[in-house]
DNA sequence: TCAAGTTTGTTGTAAATACAACAATATTGC
DNA sequence: GCAATATTGTTGTATTTACAACAAACTTGA
């Protein structure tokens, strides 16, 4: 019992994370044991999973944050993706058996990873471990719930101006929310890269905004005005 | 078997799609027939699927081509994917549970489709039929790769330039194509659609690359030069 | 509390884009 | 073959952006 009590204070994570979804949490200790995966310990900053890399693992984010990201050759980032405890990431790449990842993984913050050989569980399916089909039932649905996120993201991407970008965005999240205030997970220069436009460019255009009575903030609390 | 033979002249597109995949051609027309798919016939420019519609059923291009797309108030298109015969389409929203579609689905040329109720598939797993398990899998891969396709099409959205935007959408051509020379599936309004940019700009921006040697192209056959 | 570092806001300028209007070229149907 | 239509290319202008440099505000840690 050595092992599992390295998982016990996530207990709570695996618990309500879409990965283990419609598995009782009594089976889901001998279903980690059976998935065998590698815990991890991040500082801030550090490279969880870095593009290039073998696109074997799967990532489950246990506690912290972290983002996805592209960089290019000259630096500039694109902010993919921003994950919570519960998480998965890179799962795409092992269930599309991708040669190697175009994406990384940046801790946002401290954080604490699983990382897992998906592909042994996704390609074989041994009749001897019955919580498989649930598993990949559960992986199914991540994927398509991501996907349908990413053309969300694409639609915001697809803004000319960076004032619609940042509405497109804004409006998502408020819809999100269910409110027309919300908070954002990303400082300025986060939101910059998740949207691909300058940061400088971004805050005057926040400014303006702010003046022209469409939307008011502060710091990362954002309210959507009427009209 | 009067219904078998509507699906007859689409048998090769059902061997070949990666819905179908791994399940031995024998037993397709029982799983038609189990599946219980609708059959539609589109003129180029109709709608096959709008967006707000309810999210039930998903879609399998069976002749001719179509595109996703997404269009913004002011009748801005974003081109999100470009379908071929075999390809799945709206499956995300299926799987996802999403109520509504947030894209539309155009006929690019006459086509024809198979519309089928997916969720009663994923949702219930019914062992009487043994097929179910692989079309899970599959489902799982198409999902994967998609979600992959889609995070490459951020990287072209996020370039900062029309030109930027132009050589990531073509670098990957390239190398999807094996080849510095390849074809494009699209006109310029769609090309200028999928990239997020202005027609006219795209053309002149193109013109621009040619002069300069990066490129050369002739209608949709384009060629990458060196340096 | 204070200093150092980080994040956010502001502004000017050069460069790039959207948009519109139109010209040139291809395609289609008869 | 020809007219009608659709697609592609070109150019000028107003708008918007990226970029750089710097100022202001906020955090952090000793």
């Amino acid at each position: 019992m050595a092992k599992q009590s390295v998982y016990e204070p996530f207990e709570q994570v695996f618990e309500s994370s879409a990965l283990f979804a419609d598995i009782s949490r009594d089976e889901i200790p001998s279903l980690l044991t059976c998935l065998d995966g590698r815990l991890k310990t991040c500082t801030e900053g550090r490279y969880i999973l870095m593009a290039g890399e073998a696109a074997k693992g799967v990532g489950l984010l246990l506690s912290g944050s972290a983002h996805i990201i592209q960089e290019d050759y000259w630096g500039n980032r694109l902010l993919v993706d921003d994950l919570a405890p519960g998480d998965l990431f890179a799962e795409a790449f092992s269930c599309a058996r991708e040669k190697q990842l175009s994406i990384s993984v940046v801790a946002a913050t401290d954080c604490k990873v699983l990382l897992v050989d998906l592909l042994k569980i996704i390609s074989t399916c041994p009749s001897a471990c019955s919580f498989h089909r649930q598993l990949i039932a559960n992986l199914l649905s991540i994927l398509a719930r991501k996907n349908v996120q990413l053309v969300g993201r694409l639609e915001d991407l697809s803004r000319r101006s960076t004032r619609d970008k940042l509405l497109s965005y804004f409006s998502r999240q408020a819809l999100k929310e269910g409110s027309s205030h919300f908070e954002i997970p990303f400082n300025r220069q986060q939101l910059a890269d998740y949207l691909a436009v300058d940061r400088s460019a971004l805050s005057a255009e926040l400014s303006r905004m702010q003046k022209s009575g469409i939307l008011r903030y502060q710091k990362n609390n954002f309210e959507l005005l009427e009209q």
